[in-house]
DNA sequence: GTGGTCTAGACCACT
DNA sequence: GTGGTCTAGACCACT
């Protein structure tokens, strides 16, 4: 079951880490239209992490249109987010991509090189996948 | 020739981008053994930012054993950097491939759709430096 | 016949947008003295509304002298309260447009602009009533 | 001169009454393009107000495009911003006179009540401006 | 000094 | 309990 981390020493803010792994959740249907998301207080302490820094990644999802609040009730996925998720996780796994192959490039590294990083990359998420059924 | 940018507006540290910058040149053989890289002031005018934050990126370097300061003179890359240098580079190169991958992953998408990402960031990586060349 | 609604998503709380939508409809006469107004249940079926928030408005009114509660038949008008409802309905439209045009005199907007805007207001008005008569 | 202030008391959220004043100031060019805004910490002090609640302020004014920050150096208006400023207020005053209008009508109160009110708004404005003049 | 992020903790409206 | 707003205070990168 995929689920949501947060490494506080990274450079990407933490409320965004957030943000972006909810809309990967999305995209990939573990949160389905019409659900209720994880609450703010609930989340926080998932991820060990202030509530306030939660509601700040929802705030990003509800103004990309992927959540909206319901007072008094919580944060529900709005209907037709799931493909909008999935285009917006893919533009950030393009962009990733892209800075990767212009750095090294830019560091003369060669393309087997790469490549070979490339499919472990693959190698080991499948691993993780195997891992986790039995 | 591969030029050294920085974008004020990314999450990634200013400073570190300078000197992930300055050791993917000097894996690329720009800057070889000996020589001089440019004065922090220089430097910072050309990539119109602080003086302190090239410093601290050379620091970073000189840290990492890749330059060295010599009186009088300025920061010197050091002997057999470039090994080290490379692996560096590597090292990023690696963790930003794994991060796209693992996103990807999460968010469901294909693996024929992230190959496709991937051999087009090639691509570009090959036509901007045709653009370069004339 | 004029009725009365609700937009969750303002940022007037809903309790004070029922006050004031009964103040109104008591002011144009819709609710007359003496008559019951809807009950708390049956207002919050209406409005799409959680009960307490309804008894928190109706509180309002009674506060305010509108409205009074009678045991085993519920909330009813009390006399000499049209006049003012209207009062009450009258400051709160005076206090809007003063807001209107303090805002609009801090933007530089020019009168003309202004008054073109209040005078649309009021066709819009009119429109909504002849779309409701027939 | 047109000044900055904030009602705490408001049901309209603080953050966003030093949005909309800001958009103001930058619609009626006390703020001009290339020009840094106040502070963060300072329009804090002068609103006694919590930075944080500035913060939040700026950055919608960001989003919309009205500011933009550099790095060490402040919040800067952006090239444009005026015009788009200006629209900004004006649907804003639209919809506190459609409000207005509204309310006014549910109420059942006359037009010519209503004009009056609005004519005194515009009355008391320019007293206002008058008082600062001397 | 300037903005950006985060924590801890409080109060409010609404269910 | 749920989200929304706000204060007080801290640390970071950058000028």
């Amino acid at each position: 079951m995929p689920s949501l981390r947060v490494d506080p020493t990274s450079a990407v803010p933490v409320f965004r880490q957030i943000a972006e792994g909810m809309r990967s959740l999305i995209a990939a249907g573990v949160y389905r239209a019409g659900e209720r998301v994880p609450s703010v207080r609930q989340q926080a302490v998932t991820l060990v992490v202030n509530p306030n820094t939660v509601q700040r990644a929802y705030e990003e999802l509800e103004r990309a249109g992927l959540l909206e609040s319901q007072k008094g009730i919580g944060m529900v996925v709005r209907d037709g987010s799931r493909p909008a998720a999935t285009r917006g996780a893919a533009g950030v796994v393009e962009t990733l991509l892209a800075d990767a192959v212009t750095q090294a490039h830019a560091a003369g590294l060669s393309r087997k090189l790469v490549d070979s990083y490339y499919k472990t990359a693959w190698a080991n998420t499948r691993a993780d996948v195997a891992e986790e059924i039995p």
